[in-house]
RNA sequence: GGGGAGAUACCAAAGUGGCCAACUGGGGCAGACUGUAAAUCUGUUGUCGUAAGACUUCGUAGGUUCGAAUCCUGCUCUCCCCA
């Protein structure tokens, strides 16, 4: 794309933009911009903050990073702002976890780790890449007390996760106060056209508003994206509750976690999380709703595709089939190697494997009918063998852990 | 500044000298079932050990006791009320 590039229309624009968006506030005013931005032939600036403090991206992540990649293919500028004064700081939001303060290079290697993630999603080509520190760093006591003085208390516990956390009687630092209002500053500081977040980041969105009208500049637009249910089918999706699909994840682990969504989100994935046309989208509607079953598997597929490429996704669904449906052995299990001859008590063997966390865990699962060595359960732990040379058994732990065992 | 309450395993929450590796719920794991790694039902859930048992764990550091999650003291942190 050349710099001089035609924008589409804005209605056009527009359609792009609001796809999966929950809320853009004021729409109005977003469209005005659209409008002045195609008559003077110039991008608009869109704001997408993120913390460095947790590298690991997965498809939550992703719709908020998707709706900016296609901001840039609109051929707009795209900012990423890393939030490594934030992240020094340390944000206490987890509550009782007092997360321990990164340090410069923590932030340093978690941005760029973030960075590399977002790579996959994100136009590098088109994008800049800032640190708040920059600018936030070097500001005074006396700086930040002004800044304070923009908003109140009650502004602030009008917000949804203090005043819950008010009424339960959870601590909240002062400084908890001052992060909407760092965020504000960083708006402040690019003079962005449009700020990127999830719903729950609204009201952080607002105060770069308020505080760019109160700085007399044209205040930003704020584009709230839903939060991506993770694939237990009732929190959001996020590492902590482990219901999660991580972009750097393996193919088959991407597949698997994708079927296991409930039926009803199979929609808002395909929306969300995958490029499937607008005009499919409507199709696809229907299918989620009467073939279920297909429809999963086609988001599945579309997904791992997304992040792997055609070839691992053919190779994850037939992974799939092998292992939970036909329940064979997977074509890359890994392979263990034993002395022929030599006793093997298959406790000791299975914690050779890593494929079970501790012997009593072992266990537990051998009394529960959870281990197979070559279909056949093994309840007694004292269970002992020995192999062959070249010769083969497989070793089944729990529902999906496969290994094979080779005598050498 | 004064007064009161509290800190228990991944989370929530019982336990108030031995029967406590610690009730219960959630989560996790396993089995059955299923289009699914969903739902449901059942079982299970500190580490090591074939076992007997040993070891570590109830905010933190000490103390009392044959014996402490439970009693005492210091410390750290949190919540509430008053100012």
């Amino acid at each position: 794309m050349t710099t001089d590039m035609k924008f589409l229309s804005v209605e056009e624009q527009l359609e792009v933009i609001k796809r999966g968006t929950t809320e853009i506030v004021p729409e109005e005013e977003l469209i005005a911009k659209l409008k002045k931005s195609k008559k003077t032939g110039t991008p608009l600036k869109i704001k997408l903050g993120v913390d460095p403090t947790r590298p690991d991206l997965h498809l939550g992540h992703s719709v908020v990073l998707r709706k900016m990649r296609q901001f840039q293919d609109l051929g707009h500028e795209a900012v990423l702002i890393i939030g490594g004064f934030t992240a020094m700081i340390g944000d206490p939001t987890g509550q009782n976890t007092t997360r321990p303060p990164l340090t410069a290079e923590e932030v340093e290697q978690n941005a760029q780790s973030y960075i590399d993630q977002a790579k996959k999603i994100l136009d590098t080509s088109r994008l800049s890449i800032v640190n708040n520190a920059d600018w936030l760093g070097p500001m005074s006591f006396m700086d930040v007390i002004r800044l304070a003085s923009k908003t109140t208390v009650a502004r602030m516990i009008e917000r949804d996760d203090f005043s819950k956390r008010f009424e339960t009687k959870e601590p909240i630092s002062l400084h908890e106060f001052l992060y909407p209002l760092a965020q504000g500053q960083d708006s402040v500081h690019l003079q962005n056209d449009v700020e990127l977040g999830g719903t729950d980041q609204k009201f952080n969105l607002l105060v770069g508003r308020h505080l760019m009208k109160d700085d007399n500049q044209e205040p930003q637009i704020c584009l709230m994206m839903p939060l991506l249910v993770g694939t237990d089918g009732s929190a959001k999706m996020s590492k902590s509750y482990d219901n999660y699909i991580g972009i750097d994840e393996n193919p088959n682990d991407m597949y698997g976690k994708a079927l296991s969504i409930p039926d009803d989100l199979i929609y808002t994935y395909f929306e969300l999380v995958t490029d499937v046309e607008k005009s499919e989208l409507y199709s696809l509607k229907t299918k989620a709703e009467q073939d279920p079953r297909n429809a999963k598997h086609d988001l599945a597929y579309a997904i791992v595709k997304l992040y792997h490429g055609e070839e691992e996704a053919k190779k994850a669904r037939n992974h799939f089939e092998q292992t939970v449906i036909n329940k064979e052995v997977p074509d890359d299990a890994p392979v263990f190697k034993y002395t022929a001859g030599e006793e093997l008590r298959l406790l000791s063997i299975i914690s050779d494997t890593g494929f079970s966390p501790s012997n009593g865990e072992t266990k537990r699962m051998m009394k529960q009918g959870g281990i197979t060595l070559d279909d056949k359960k093994i309840t007694d732990i004292n269970f002992s063998f020995s192999l062959q040379e070249q010769e083969e058994s497989v070793l089944k732990v729990g529902k999906r852990k496969y290994g094979i065992l080779k005598g050498v």
